[in-house]
DNA sequence: GCCGTTTTCGGCCCGACTGTTTTCAGTCG
């Protein structure tokens, strides 16, 4: 069972417990534990065959045996017995803001709602507003909120997200009346999917900036609005609040809102233990009530004698702790890359000539991109033939005449066929600068099947690089059942890089893949997988990834010059 | 249900907002 299936269980087992009204730290416990779960690399399973299930973060006794029941017999007794006990369709209740276990379990007990579907038609009919606690508002409130959960489209792509707050930014910052901005939550981690889009804004007026950010017109629905807080829904269904606060609580109110949940939940209790609280308004001395910091983000964590975290490792994964001990990482920053190792021409499916995308890449700084068109069984992408892959080798060495000392690498994205054997054979991929080898067809295999098919292309000497590892395609395709672990340790036997496709969909590897791929020596390559000139401004993705993964410069292979990256090119 | 440089038992983050209440419960981020 993987891991991801195991945290499924554990969230419903939450979700139930909270319904049921449940101690709401034994809730707490199952909810930490699914994050757990979710921020590992290596599979609870192969953990449970080596060493102690109990050695993971918030597992204890309990869950530990649990974990043991899942992986042994397939099934939880104690979580079949749990979903008896409640309706199943209550649990969606509290996907609808406004309705929390109390409610739900009100509802069900009163009125015997047991799905959203019986809770709108009781709204209709203003069977709610009688309900002990309950009145008009709150009737009103629950209908919003099922339509506001009809109409969310659910997570948006960062790379959707980023570029839309950026300009509401933008439009904000052009006004005098504001004096500090930043975004903050999830879009400030640069997580690879948003929920909502949080402005912070320090100004001596709120009213001008409310006013102009209720005027944008990209606004489809006013939600809320305030002298200090308003909220809206953008055309897409994105919800975007801003948020005025004082100069004196910004870096207070930037960290609290930054997140996430559960590094803010450790640092506050880290206060706790040095007679300090930590709120949005600032740090403050819990005895005299005294503040100590407020005014900028880095003073907040110098109260606890914490460096400065940036924000993409705020996800309560241990850095907090390496903060302590002084072993955070040096992330990876844009500027450190020197070139794109994943693009695309016209020669296969993209829409520029090699030159154009050359001449991109050199207006970006770099000193090198690499052309990898696809191969020729890749009949749908226009993959090329071998004889097609010789005139594009010619082309290539035309432009780098012209463009010398910048560097057009002759690559190919190889097709990896179903039973692991590469699309090209070895006396054509010898002519290239930089062959990165890919799965395109066949996802469906099982896990056995699809790891050692890679592992296969991976074993061949010309291959340098294992293109988007795990195939996932955000919203619209799961990762293949490779085994990560088995690809990772082979990448590091066979010098093998691994890629991360920057492309806002692909994100590929994870965060939680990168982490590990450094924790086990392997470099990892950065490349846009552009089919457009406009498309290699994704490596900003990429890098905000890689920082997610605790990646340093020396962990990327692309943060190398020309001549270092030739040089190990050619070693393989 | 977890966890221990104050603890193997008794803690477990913090405040705003809202609506329904006359002092607070529920929800949210």
């Amino acid at each position: 069972m993987r891991n991801s299936e195991i945290a499924l269980i554990f969230n419903q087992i939450a979700d139930i417990l909270e319904i049921k009204g449940e101690n709401p730290f034994r809730v707490r416990a199952y909810q930490k534990v699914v994050r757990v779960l979710e921020s590992l690399a290596e599979e609870v399973e192969e953990i449970y065959q080596t060493r102690e299930l109990k050695n993971i973060p918030g597992v204890g006794e309990g869950i530990a045996r649990k974990i043991e029941e899942l992986l042994t017999t397939g099934k939880l007794q104690y979580y079949e017995e749990l979903k008896e006990s409640v309706p199943s369709g209550l649990v969606e209740l509290l996907s609808i803001s406004e309705v929390g276990p109390r409610t739900a379990s009100l509802l069900h007990k009163e009125l015997g709602i047991k799905s959203v579907k019986d809770l709108e038609k009781a709204v209709r009919k203003h069977r709610i507003k009688d309900l002990p606690g309950m009145g008009e508002k709150t009737e009103e409130n629950i209908l919003r909120g099922i339509e506001l959960l009809k109409r969310r489209k659910g997570r948006m792509l960062l790379g959707k997200a980023y570029p839309l707050a950026q300009s509401i930014i933008d439009s904000l910052k052009k006004l005098s009346e504001v004096d500090r901005i930043s975004s903050a939550g999830s879009l400030r981690r640069m997580k690879e999917t948003i929920g909502d889009i949080d402005i912070l804004v320090t100004s001596k007026k709120p009213a001008k900036v409310m006013e102009v950010f209720l005027s944008l017109p990209q606004i489809a629905e006013v939600l809320a609005s305030g002298e200090t807080k308003s909220s809206v829904i953008m055309e897409g269904g994105l919800q975007v609040d801003v948020r005025v606060v004082k100069p004196d609580s910004f870096g207070a109110a930037l960290q609290y809102f930054t997140g996430s949940k559960p590094h803010n939940i450790k640092l506050r209790e880290l206060a706790n233990k040095r007679g300090l609280k930590i709120n949005e308004y600032g740090v403050f001395k819990i005895k005299s009530g005294k503040k100590v910091a407020g005014r900028k983000e880095e003073d907040v964590y110098a109260t606890l004698n914490l460096p400065y975290i940036p924000p993409e490792l705020r996800e309560e994964r241990g850095e907090i702790e390496a903060g302590q001990e002084g072993s955070l990482p040096k992330l990876i920053s844009l500027k450190s890359i020197k070139g794109d190792l994943h693009v695309h021409s016209k020669w296969s499916d993209g829409s520029d000539a090699i030159m154009e995308l050359a001449e991109a890449a050199r207006k970006l700084k770099y000193q090198y991109i690499a052309i990898c068109d696809h191969s020729k069984s890749l009949g749908v992408a226009g993959g090329l033939s071998e004889r097609d892959l010789e005139r594009q080798i010619a082309e290539i060495r035309k432009v780098n005449e012209k463009l010398h000392p910048f560097r057009v690498l002759a690559g190919s994205e190889v097709d990896i066929r179903s039973d692991g054997r590469l699309d090209f054979e070895d006396d054509i991929l010898k002519e290239l600068d930089i062959v990165i080898a890919a799965i395109h067809t066949g996802f469906k295999q099982d896990r056995e099947t699809i790891t050692n098919r890679i592992i296969k292309a991976m074993k061949n000497k010309f291959v340098h690089v294992l293109a988007h590892p795990t195939g996932r395609v955000l919203h619209e395709r799961e990762p293949y059942q490779v085994d990560m672990e088995a690809i990772i340790k082979e990448a590091k036997r066979t010098g093998t890089f691994l890629e991360l496709n920057a492309f806002p969909a692909r994100l590929d590897l994870n965060d939680v893949h990168c982490r590990r791929a450094r924790e086990e020596g392997v470099m990892v390559t950065l490349g846009t997988d552009a089919h457009h000139k406009m498309q290699l401004d994704s490596m900003y993705y990429g890098v905000a990834t890689a920082r997610r993964g605790w990646l340093e410069d020396k962990d990327i292979l692309n943060t190398l010059s020309l001549k270092e990256l030739l040089k190990i090119l050619k070693r393989n």
